[in-house]
DNA sequence: CGAGCTATTGAAGGAGCTCAATATAGGTGG
DNA sequence: CCACCTATATTGAGCTCCTTCAATAGCTCG
């Protein structure tokens, strides 16, 4: 059993974070394995049957539900440090598919074993509800009525604030996904993420050089998603 | 310590629906109190401390959050045997408002009490876990970019199936709410909805009478909301 | 039974989509 | 290292579905 979550540099925001040293030992056990990927590969499809949640150790992740023939729905990006899987639960099969947007690697947490712990300890049942909890709020904040501005604007700041919790800077941004994925995420036609990015742009807001995107002003931007993260 | 539980008609759909009769006994509780409310009244508010779930024994609930002075958005609607209150442990205050759309009662459930109970009954903590992945189902199929009719169509079955889990008619739907709140719900304007209604009445997809709703082609409308509930 | 909502229906306007034409980036082989 | 090629991104112009505004009809409850 390699010591998974002792060298783990996401172990403070990932799911055995209140968890002190003899405890995060035992609860290596409940990791049935560790998962690397190339860019573009599943980690799990839809429907899969549902044995764990995946946390997120290196890359970026998107996961999509599919309506029809070729047209998909990107429901969330998921960064180092965060949990996949929580949709899969109620009906003990994967709700959405997990891609792979850039190398990335994933541990695989094993939900029984994950129960039968937070038996023995609170703390970890209280993270786990606190995580599920999380997720049914960001996903809330989605379904609201909001202009492609505001979508933008509190996508970015999002994001920012992600990054920057899983130690990366939190005003230069790389993408690891798409104009596209970020349109469809966000409901939009990818040409008007573009068209907003510019203008946001143009009014010194941020920095646009494909990928690579710098906040600049991040307030402006606050200021724009404001109904959205309230 | 009243029979909560035991003579409540939603106990098989509710959280403690795995329990045997002895469990069922001590679930009770969990329970701090019962709460009655008449037509427009606030169950919690937006901002309040977290200290619970609410279960809801009889009536209809919408939850909204507050964008800016005036405007509202409709998150979720919640009917009897469903429980509320799960985007609200994230950060121990509720995320949302929960107000009665008809005379209503409702219980509500120790958090702790109920974590304290859930490292005995492994089920109880899994139903728990399942509801939580549930609600973020739900969520999740409010995100996505469908027509107007979709969602009408996708709003009604949802709405008849719940209700007929609940033990009522499936078919004939009493919708407690405003056209102006499913719209807002929706995130279409109540006029879109109206309209759509009309054209479904026109196709005698379903029956409308102002708040009495009858379904009458539930294969029909399951094709117009194909793409949401796949 | 009538005052005040709530719902329906009609007509015009707009935010963002679609379609189309570049421009740019990222990977590949010479 | 650069030219090539393909995928991705940007930009422009017309169109569409839904919204907004306005007027009428229908409930609901004193």
């Amino acid at each position: 059993m390699p010591p998974y979550c002792t060298l783990c540099p996401h172990t403070g925001i990932c799911l055995p974070a209140d968890l002190d040293t003899d405890e995060l030992k035992r609860f290596e056990d409940v990791i049935l394995k560790q998962k690397s990927l190339e860019r573009g590969q599943y980690l799990f499809c839809s429907g899969d049957a549902f044995k764990g949640l995946f946390a997120i150790r290196s890359g970026c992740f998107k996961t999509t539900v599919i309506y029809d023939e070729g047209s998909e729905h990107v429901q969330h990006f998921h960064l180092a440090g965060e949990l996949i899987g929580f949709d899969a639960v109620y009906q003990s099969r994967h709700a959405s598919s997990a891609i792979a947007l850039s190398d990335a690697s994933a541990c695989y947490i094993s939900f029984a074993t994950m129960m039968q712990l937070a038996e023995q300890f609170l703390k970890l049942q209280f993270r786990l509800f606190r995580l599920f909890s999380r997720y049914a709020l960001r996903t809330s904040s989605l379904t609201g009525d909001y202009s492609a501005e505001e979508r933008v604007a509190a996508f970015l700041l999002s994001l920012s604030a992600r990054l920057s919790a899983a130690g990366s800077s939190a005003s230069e941004l790389d993408l690891a996904m798409s104009r596209e994925d970020i349109a469809n995420h966000l409901r939009l036609a990818s040409e008007t993420v573009s068209r907003v990015l510019a203008k946001f742009k143009m009014e010194h807001l941020i920095d646009v050089k494909g990928k690579r995107i710098t906040l600049i002003r991040l307030d402006g931007l606050r200021e724009l998603a404001a109904r959205m993260v309230p």
